[in-house]
DNA sequence: CTGAAAGCGCTTACAG
DNA sequence: CTGAAAGCGCTTACAG
């Protein structure tokens, strides 16, 4: 592969007017100009990214390490992460941590080693030594989606409370009393703060949540599955599951078909994140949508702001409500609501 | 960050003696071992890798550049791409093309930049100058699903033969005899080979494939959606569609109910790829399975193949009919099948 | 076993 | 406007 040295001697020039002319330096003259370009294209020079990150102490790329890539909400947001990182002149270089916190660890880890020039995560636990370690060493970096209390950087995320009161009330209206929630693991924001929304929502109703109906999950699939077997081995069994995720909607789906229940007949069912998908389960799930686009983008901004020396802003962003058939609906409201 | 320098300085030893320690060259005496070793311990030193790579000419990192990771298929197996990299001790970036070939190309563009050690590649398209440019200059590099004629490299794909084969054989049994299928794009390879798979199946059961009943789709979800209008609007519709990736089939669906129909009832419906919504869609559906791990696993193994100086193999896997619902079933076969 | 030195491919102050 | 030189943080032949 030609190097800078051979462009140099191609346009007969020393390597420090190449340098100026790749990097549109203004102190160029036009002809050198034009016999450097002559040669870049003859030689069909591209400047080599290691070299340039090792001068420079700059690498253009940001990391980014989600808890699953196989979650769908995620494999969009990495997908609006690396659009918006593109578009103001990143690479993102992603990390799946498959909700284990170790290999959250070996990604963090890798990526420093890299020379990232910030990170951005949707923490899998409550933390590791290791982040705070990296948050203090003042590496760039920015919570999405879940965060981790008392590491100080800006977290960009959803708030679910609205969303979440939208849904115990459409609930109640269809009737149902018994609701239970599978929540996400405790150690992350987004596990304790579903289920605090869905049991604050419940109390403004008079309504209880007692710990028979709160399943443990880790916003696995299989998670799901043994907590809504759990629920439904219960003597009096709720009328509603809340999966506080859609892969343990799934499990929940799982469940209830392998008991021969049927949904929203024999229970309703409904989830947090909304995925083309939901859409065409039988039926139609109802779910609490959040802003993943739009999540993406504040999150890389926040990033970039903070690399190059401006001030980041923290984002909330609302979620929203959309009332699919999962939970059954009254005789007055036949349409489907996409 | 600490530097090597520091860390010679700490333990009193030259930087030659600390790369030693780290790289584990045998010709260290404990002593220094020790010290050196304490010294890094002391300073929380991690090598820069963007230097080391500079100095060796290895990254040991692969480019993974994939049409669409929206695409459940393919999130998975980039899933399983990682984590196979990671055993042999590689890092991987992944490169989105939305099944947009300049996307593609900006991505290689930048993984070849940064100098990885390997390309894999799944091409959007029929395959741009660059990706010929690239091969032909020596960069290992490896086909995973598609493929392109004429480049010259390893390629590791599921073939899908015979599992169309028996998919037809299923619906001429349950009585279809009017089958069609949504096609991928014409210059992908499984956008061509799946047409030539069904079609082949047809004509040994005497079949005919009319032009009309040929969609042509793109892999994305709104293409299977038009695609199924197409076939719905036809003087004489199908009684069968079968589409040739996952996202297709979810347009279709939406095509479907938007018109009112029933599957299987009214139109039956198949899919290629199996994803694990299909087990909860409105009827499960009927879909051809690619062994993903495998092929994942099969793939980097090949690519580091390359890289690492030994003979790459090519391999090609079966994929399999399963077999669900959602294109009928008669009444000696009431067990739906997983 | 150990260190001084060269060099990977760039960028950039410095001097002219 | 231009070039020689230093230096980013490593690794590794070479000499001892």
């Amino acid at each position: 592969m030609a190097s800078i040295k051979d462009v140099a001697a191609q346009a007969g020039v020393s390597v420090a007017t190449v340098s100026r002319v790749l990097n549109s330096h203004p102190s160029v003259s036009a002809e050198a100009r034009t016999r450097v370009l002559a040669a870049v294209d003859a030689l069909g020079y591209r400047p080599n990214a290691v070299a340039r990150s090792l001068r420079t102490a700059q690498t253009r790329t940001l990391g980014l390490v989600i808890s699953d890539v196989l979650n769908p909400y995620f494999t969009e947001l990495a997908r609006f992460v690396e659009e918006e990182a593109r578009a103001l002149g990143y690479s993102v270089i992603i990390g799946n941590a498959d909700e284990r916190p170790e290999l959250q660890d070996h990604h963090i880890r890798t990526l420093i080693d890299r020379r990232i020039d910030g990170l951005l995560v949707s923490p899998a636990d409550g933390g590791s030594p290791l982040m705070r370690e990296v948050s203090l060493s003042g590496t760039p970096m920015v919570f999405v989606d879940r965060w981790i209390p008392g590491i100080d950087v800006p977290v960009v995320r959803a708030d679910g409370t609205g969303a979440v009161k939208d849904l115990v009330a459409h609930l109640h209206e269809l009737g149902h009393r018994r609701l239970a929630i599978i929540a996400g693991p405790a150690a992350t924001t987004t596990g304790n703060e579903r289920v605090e929304a869905f049991r604050e929502a419940l109390r403004e109703l008079g309504l209880a949540l007692p710990d028979a109906y709160i399943g443990q999950g880790d916003f696995q699939a299989a998670s799901g599955r043994r907590a809504t077997e759990g629920f439904l081995a219960l003597p009096e069994p709720p009328e509603v599951v809340f999966a506080a995720d859609n892969l343990m909607a799934l499990g929940a789906l799982d469940a209830i078909r392998a008991r021969g229940l049927r949904v929203p007949d024999d229970i309703a069912l409904a989830a947090f994140d909304d995925i083309p998908w939901f859409v065409h389960t039988d039926p139609p799930i109802t779910t609490v949508a959040q802003p993943t686009a739009e999540l993406a983008r504040a999150a890389v901004r926040a990033l970039a702001d903070l690399i190059e020396g401006r001030t980041p802003q923290s984002v909330t962003l609302p979620a929203r409500l959309v009332v699919r058939r999962s939970c059954g609906q009254d005789a007055t409201d036949q349409r489907s609501t996409r």
